[in-house]
DNA sequence: TCGCTTGCCTAATACTTATAGGTTGTGTCC
DNA sequence: GGACACAACCTATAAGTATTAGGCAAGCGA
């Protein structure tokens, strides 16, 4: 009998195609069987379970992104860097909605600290150390600016910017500005109301 | 034999506690009917099918949400009206996190049009409009405003932020002293930078 | 060529979703 | 108060998915 030449390097591979075009939730273990044209079984010689195949693909995912930010950094500083490292997510997710899902899928904190997941930290702090903030401020900047790029890949890869006739593209461009323009200006530390130093009303 | 008492208001409502004990991609109808002390296909009666709960459960988060954020609101302008609103979301995140993962599931257009989802985009837009933007720039904002919290709420419920010892609700009132001051400063047309070949969107 | 490893198989178990159709509890109408 | 109709819950059944145990054979190394 033929062997379909099955890996786990493969396997993972196609299940990072099967989330694009299925949905990462859809993906399984049964599909991923039909689309070899094998039994089911067969593919517990190569992925312990199902998480494994999925953890995988995060994992993928993970390598594939940071990758592809670390290749749009080069050489960049200051807003371009931040405009590239985001744009990097933001392309990513509209080209593979699937994989950029999985990436956002939690690991169990030894995957996480063994993932690409650190590469992606790096980049950013070491963006918005151009920036030159303190600390907890640094902190705080990595967090926001983590949650808008994320928040905005999000968003838009679930449609949620199909009710409004504004190009979105258009919208990330201005967010981008704002942010770059809050880290050069940053708010005080105070909590109380903002008094915008160094800029004029 | 006694009956259990089951409608699909009180599945749907167990369903939520059940997303928020065990995660919302773990509710399952046999684990809803193990609860209730019932055979799987009596909850038939009461929903169509496994769907038909999850999106029960969708629903159901997006009102409370949006009645939390509608309460925080009353009376309120500003940056207090945007903290407000940002901050019934991250708490809601933070107590309900399998109903917020609810909240974000992706609903069929019918469906969503129908839903509190339309309240909240409303609420934002009237706090925004305190802003003053003018058009595109107010619905730049609504994006961008939108894609922070929910990217933050996100992140930080996924445990995001658990590898970095600042504490999350400093960044968090941080980040809402950045929106506040970007907004009432937004970006022109790139200050102070020279324009850069756009992207083709 | 022998034999061993590995790749894929069959078979079996368990769980989840879903449908069809039966039985019984209970509120309502007379 | 009894009959009845409907709703609530049941049994039985079927299909899909995940997982394990054990078997056979392809094809490489000796």
């Amino acid at each position: 009998m033929a062997r379909a030449g099955l890996s786990r390097e493969r396997l993972i591979r196609a299940g990072a195609e099967l989330a694009d075009e299925v949905g990462f939730d859809r993906v399984t273990v049964s599909e991923l069987a039909r689309r070899f044209d094998v039994k089911v079984a067969s593919l517990y010689s190569h992925l312990r379970n199902s998480a494994d195949l999925t953890t995988g693909i995060t994992l993928l995912a993970l390598e594939e992104m940071a990758d592809r930010a670390a290749d749009a950094l080069v050489g960049l500083a200051g807003r371009d860097a931040l405009a590239a490292l985001a744009t990097a997510y933001r392309d990513y997710a509209r080209e593979h909605p699937g994989r950029y899902a999985a990436a956002r899928a939690r690991l169990d904190p030894e995957t996480a600290a063994g993932s690409a997941g650190v590469r992606h930290a790096r980049m950013t702090r070491a963006i918005l150390r151009g920036y030159d903030l303190a600390e907890p401020e640094e902190t705080h900047a990595v967090r926001m600016v983590g949650a808008a790029i994320h928040g905005y890949a999000e968003l838009e890869s679930a449609g949620g910017f199909e009710h409004t006739p504004v190009d979105a593209g258009a919208s990330w461009e201005w967010t981008l500005d704002a942010l770059d323009a809050v880290l050069r200006n940053p708010p005080t530390s105070r909590p109380g109301r903002p008094s915008r130093p160094g800029r004029p009303d």
